[in-house]
RNA sequence: GGCGCCAUCGUCUAGUGGUUAGGACGCCGGCCUCUCAAGCCGGUAACACGGGUUCGAUCCCCGUUGGCGCUACCA
């Protein structure tokens, strides 16, 4: 009857990281797989930290990913608003209704007074809870301490007891109330605190299953209690396993290389970064490696995903990003690079029919070459550059080689009197100009790559000239034979 | 320190009370070859340790060790 429902809560107050990003997708998966609804809310209660900007590119985030959300920010939805920042009324009748019915109770005790009490409570100054001394506080006392004016912040009070869920990915798990703090749920200020306005936000939203990271485990029976305190059905929980750097600490937000936008910078494919996070701590069980968003939506079962934390391989994620490259038909690979070579001028902004023919002609041409988008820009450069750079190293160790200028010479003759420009005729001519010189025809391509290229690797000599086109081949080759000349003589 | 979670190749993982412990990344070697990629073939490498339970434990139980998380008037 009641639809799955799931939320991801980011606070704006950085960006959208590998770890939170897994954490979205496995919500969305989860509620996707049974048809549920998939709710984005942001936690921007911490205005100091919180920026429109990061909040952009989360939301940037999302839609790259294809993680895209059923209710939230820009669509609204019923069960609004979508910023904490916007639920703020919402909290304070609820405060109250636990301070009548006894579940909480207002404390007195001013941060100095507790900072003595907890070193003076063991030596080692650990494993402190609050003492709840103000926990039998009398009605009549406490309304004398609040005349008095006496700043105080709310309690909530930890029933005796233990506390069990069902977490789908930890099976059941048990904690002794005794290990909670009476935990505050209010400041001193009047603002509720996270625990307090997580539940609640849960609840009214309709939030059904909770998927986040074991980071927040140890907060979950509080927050169950503090539920059914307010006379409402906690969710499901499922805690995720924490993701860790190749150093194996936790991922932190503050190294760029892991934000998502880092990797969409650097020309990695949405399809392999959902496909290498989703296999962070979760295995279908089969050999299956390669996962579409439909796939994993229907192979998704989170009760599979693995308890250990999963260290993060940028080798892996590299490896799976090229091979989501070699994938992409020309045309779609084209398109995908376009924007790179825009930002790196050597493309017009808006390419034309005959542009974009031209550049599936360079994508088809370096073919499986592409680990990420951005590196068409150093494969293609040289198809698509007025000027080739020469690589020094190159013109050295080959264009410099004695022999070297003749052989670009006969080429260039050859190739001028070539019937057409296709690989296979420039590759006959290549080879028969090796035979009559008597070497082999590495001899013939070597030089002759450094004079067209500018560089010691590229893509097949043969097709490559042919794409480059007549005109340009002959002018290089020519150039090349000048500048080899100079330099051989000095 | 307390509480909790976790433990199969370097990494991501599959797996079963009896298996040559499987796959993937990486690495190494070979093939292909005009270079570089890609591809193909082969290799490398793991059940943390100690007790039980059992005819038999990588698998079940306990302990040890180790890793990680939490331990706020942060979220």
């Amino acid at each position: 009857m009641s639809r799955t429902r799931v939320r991801f809560a980011p606070s704006p107050t950085g960006y959208l990281h590998v770890g939170g990003a897994r954490t979205a997708l496995f919500n969305w998966l989860l509620a996707k797989h049974s048809g549920g609804r998939f709710v984005l809310r942001i936690e921007d209660t911490d205005s100091k930290r919180s920026t429109a900007e990061f909040l952009d590119a989360i939301l940037e985030d999302h839609r790259w990913l294809g993680l895209a959300w059923d209710e939230g920010p820009e669509i609204g939805g019923t069960a609004g608003p979508y910023f904490q920042s916007e639920r703020a009324d919402t909290y304070a009748p609820l405060v109250e209704k636990l301070l009548n019915e006894s579940s909480a109770y207002k404390c007195f005790c001013s941060p100095d007074e507790l900072e003595d009490r907890k070193s003076g409570s063991s030596q080692e100054g650990r494993d402190w809870k609050y003492d709840r001394k103000c926990a039998t506080l009398s009605r009549e006392q406490s309304a004398e301490y609040e005349a008095e004016n006496r700043p105080f912040v709310v309690r909530f009070r930890i029933p005796d007891g233990t506390t069990r869920f069902d977490d789908m990915v930890l099976g059941s798990v048990e904690v002794d109330n005794r290990e909670l703090d009476d935990l505050v749920i209010a400041r001193s200020d009047g603002t509720p605190t996270y625990n307090f306005v997580v539940v609640v936000d849960d609840s009214m939203m309709g939030i059904t299953h909770v998927v986040r990271g074991s980071d927040h485990l140890s907060n979950t029976p509080k927050q169950i209690l503090i539920a059914e305190a307010l006379g409402t059905e906690p969710p499901t929980f499922g805690h995720l396993p924490l993701v860790l750097g190749s150093d194996k600490q936790v991922l932190s937000k503050r190294r760029g290389a892991v934000a998502v936008g880092e990797y969409r910078r650097r020309g990695y494919l949405p399809e392999a970064l959902v496909n290498y996070m989703a296999l962070l701590g979760w295995s279908s069980g089969s050999e299956q490696e390669f996962f579409s968003l439909d796939e994993l939506i229907a192979a998704f079962d989170i009760t599979k995903v693995s308890r250990k934390a999963a260290a993060f391989d940028p080798e892996k994620l590299a490896w799976m990003n090229a091979q989501w490259i070699k994938r992409l038909s020309v045309s779609e690979r084209t398109a995908r690079v376009v924007p790179f070579l825009v930002a790196a001028s050597l493309v017009s902004d808006s390419p034309d029919e005959e542009e974009l023919a031209e550049l599936e002609r360079i994508v088809d041409l370096i073919d499986d070459r592409l680990k990420t988008l951005a590196d068409i820009v150093e494969h293609a450069s040289f198809l698509l550059a007025d000027d080739i750079v020469f690589d020094n190293i190159a013109v050295d160790k080959v264009l410099t080689k004695p022999g070297s200028v003749d052989i670009l010479n006969d080429l260039c003759e050859v190739l001028s009197d070539a019937p057409d420009f296709e690989p296979e005729t420039i590759e006959e001519l290549t080879r028969n100009l090796a035979e009559k010189r008597g070497v082999g025809v590495g001899k013939v391509i070597q030089p002759a790559r450094v004079a067209v290229t500018g560089r010691k690797v590229s893509p097949g000599f043969f097709e490559t000239l042919s794409v480059l086109g007549r005109e340009k081949v002959l002018a290089r080759l020519k150039t090349a034979s000048e500048l080899a000349a100079t330099l051989t003589t000095e």
